[in-house]
DNA sequence: TCAAAGCGAGTGTATACTCACTCACTTAAT
DNA sequence: ATTAAGTGAGTGAGTATACACTCGCTTTGA
């Protein structure tokens, strides 16, 4: 199932409010382009305006400022990032427990895969933004970390009532998710090479399932 | 077999390279801390030499531009990151056999977790650098990547001939391995809340052993 | 006393942002 | 139907500023 791109919310988004023009829909165009190939502070807003074919001034007759033109790129990935990262654990989803351990490593990764596929370039600006800029970073984790952790908490404590993932923390089960996920993030993101692309998914599922099935040598090995 | 820690490596080069004066040190030291806050672009020279004690036109003194300044920083971590990602992959240790899977694993995070907790800031100017740049990126890829995948190759062939190993494709295992190192590595640059960074090796070790270890469900979910 | 290290005011340039103006188009009055 | 008035997106030369880098001078230390 194909989940929208955020490019696609540019026109329904955007106008709402006021009819979008053309020529601003490439400034915005161009803009996430140039921003995910040399970095926010290393696109010029002349660069904009030529890869758009529009006047430097047109550029600014919408966005007041180049940190407003970010903005404006990201606000669909925010408005959107929310119901994605809590899809499948919604109050209905809960109800439902999941069958297989499987089931549940799918459904956490199915969705998010094919919206990382679908936003790189948005993901890179973000990541760069993000990287360096400790204040919002944590501005942005306090909202989705503690939805994160509570609600794949009640599904992986779920998910042990029936035996059916190892006995783990949950803090190092999430942490395992997320590395994979991560590590998926930076090959899509470098351009990498490895493995084609397309088979990222099963491998995945693949790796996260033989991860949590539960098992006989579970103990953390630390010293 | 005792191996050097990266931590004395460093010590060695900053003040085995010529005479450095004091303030050329703290010069050297306030970039590095300015790049790993601000990222590079954001770091203006005479931020540098504020946070230096030092007047800007004493930083141009040694270093003929910014750009350089940055490659000074960056030239420890060049010249010793190749022979610590090969570690442990060199003739003598190859002739050894891995006693378990476990040894394998622990031999190959162990020196490279240490390396990566002693220089995270380094590590996020390196990560800045190549994001942006995919010609820098294809350059230092194409001189480790080749490197990693035969030497990493032949230990794991080892192992699957002594079935201690998961009978995976060797690209698999080493993108498990690698995304691990990654999702670890964007815990620490990213500071992001989670375990105690303490804990943090032992669960890579667990992690990765549990991945790792064949069994019976190894079959490659495809869709 | 000399060379090296340090200094900081000064310079050129890149670039984020402004503003007075154009012009295609719509509305409205005759 | 014709003309006048109004509108606002688009323009690009122009401005202000920040910043990388320079250079002639001063301080330091051997």
């Amino acid at each position: 199932m194909e989940r929208p791109r955020i490019r696609d919310y540019f026109q329904q988004d955007l106008s709402q409010n006021e009819t979008i023009t053309h020529k601003q829909r490439a400034i915005l165009q161009a803009s996430l382009d140039l921003f995910a190939e040399k970095g926010f502070d290393q696109t010029s807003t002349s660069d904009i305006a030529q890869r758009a074919g529009v006047a430097e001034g047109t550029v600014y007759r919408r966005y007041k400022t180049k940190a407003t033109l970010r903005d404006a790129i990201l606000a669909p990935i925010a408005a959107h990032i929310v119901p994605i990262l809590a899809s499948d654990f919604s109050e209905d989803a809960l109800r439902q427990r999941y069958p297989s351990l499987q089931a549940f490593v799918t459904a956490i990764f199915t969705d998010r895969v094919a919206f990382a596929k679908a936003n790189v370039k948005e993901l890179k600006v973000i990541f760069e933004m993000v990287a360096f800029d400790a204040e919002r970073r944590e501005q942005i984790l306090s909202q989705i970390a503690p939805k994160m952790v509570k609600q794949m908490g009640s599904v992986i404590n779920q998910l042990k009532a029936d035996h059916l993932i190892v006995d783990w923390p949950n803090d190092l089960i999430l942490q395992s998710l997320l590395s994979q996920l991560f590590g998926y993030l930076a090959r899509l993101m470098l351009e990498l090479p490895g493995t084609e692309i397309e088979r990222e998914q099963a491998y995945l599922i693949t790796v996260m399932t033989k991860i949590l099935t539960p098992g006989e040598h579970d103990q953390i090995t630390g010293q």
